[in-house]
DNA sequence: TTTATTTTTTCACATAGGTTAAAAATATTG
DNA sequence: CAATATTTTTAACCTATGTGAAAAAATAAA
């Protein structure tokens, strides 16, 4: 989960970027990016929450990514490259965001030294995340990746149902809850 | 595992930051970068093999990427941030590389759109290959898993032992070894 | 080559977490 | 509200992979 420096929301060059960019709105349950498309946006959440899942159509369902307001997503292979996407995005809630189109992004890159960092620390910042997240999948079991999910974010289990978060924590439904119980015990 | 794109490796802006950048070796064996250190360098490889691992300190050695013939590896989290670093980087065969500064990067993004550009495709390239492999540790099985590494990269299972191989697979070596026996019958 | 060292395989057994199915709880809707 | 749909829990059973310990094989060193 990636959250935007606020230095960086409040430089000029990306106030004059913030004047290109577009406002959705998405409702609960609607599927903004499906696997196959090309992703054209960049959406940082202004109210509600997104994911970003796998789906394989064999009925693995893997959520990858939560963003909730302030937070940024995408596809990124899909956005960054303009290509096809190997990933879906979902609003699990009405969602409004800020959609920076990628021609936008590349022009503001082009125009801007500030922007051209900001994409680079971007994606910096989601390289070491999933780094991290291989190395908990790794080496953590269930219990304690979720420990850490529940310290760390425990307003999301308020507002993403059980399902999502376990395929997130990389558990199915029913060991995320059987973990959960014996925890409260 | 990370290679560079030859454009970028041939740009005029690449061939001028070269002249920066240093030529090391390491021995067979060696620990280029302890985990706690702050990563200095960005490497790419001439000759040889590294990898970057994760090491807990209870027995639990992950290798994280693999590095051969013109492929970049780093700790990025702390080479990018020049933070403390979560990983080790050892050299696995005797091995030349091209060592970039941290400084010489950042000044050589500053002066070059070109290497400014190259910053950014290379995290979201590093980006993109964590993202994948985090999909296939959650729906892949080890033998999935191990036949696709085998598939694309068949040359390290030749030089590098079956321990790493299968950490970086996320399972233990009895495990490979099992998998893999199985596989030939 | 012999001996020592390292790497890989094998095997018996353990277990975390998956699977399937159903029940219980909660939320949504007419 | 009652009825329906969705989400979460529970439970019995199963399996892929881990664990620990040794043997075997390969490689390196003397």
């Amino acid at each position: 989960m990636i959250k935007i420096d606020s230095a960086i929301l409040n430089s000029e060059a990306f106030t004059s970027l913030l004047e290109k960019v577009e406002s959705l709105t998405f409702k609960k349950g609607e599927l903004i990016l499906k696997g196959g498309e090309i992703c054209k946006y960049l959406f940082i959440v202004e109210n509600g929450l997104l994911r970003n899942f796998y789906y394989d159509g064999k009925g693995n369902d893997i959520t990858h990514w939560f963003a909730k307001e302030k937070m940024i997503i995408t596809a990124p292979e899909s956005f960054f490259n303009q290509e096809k996407s190997f990933f879906n995005i979902e609003a699990i809630e009405d969602t409004t965001v800020i959609a920076i189109r990628y021609e936008v992004l590349e022009k503001a890159f082009e125009d801007s030294r500030t922007i051209e960092r900001f994409g680079r620390i971007l994606t910096t910042q989601i390289m070491i995340t999933l780094g991290r997240k291989i190395i908990d999948l790794q080496t953590k079991n269930a219990k304690a990746r979720y420990n850490e999910l529940i310290k760390n974010y425990p307003d999301i289990f308020r507002r993403v149902n059980l399902g999502h978060i376990a395929s997130y924590l990389g558990m199915t439904q029913q060991s995320l809850s059987r973990i959960r119980n014996i925890s409260v015990k």
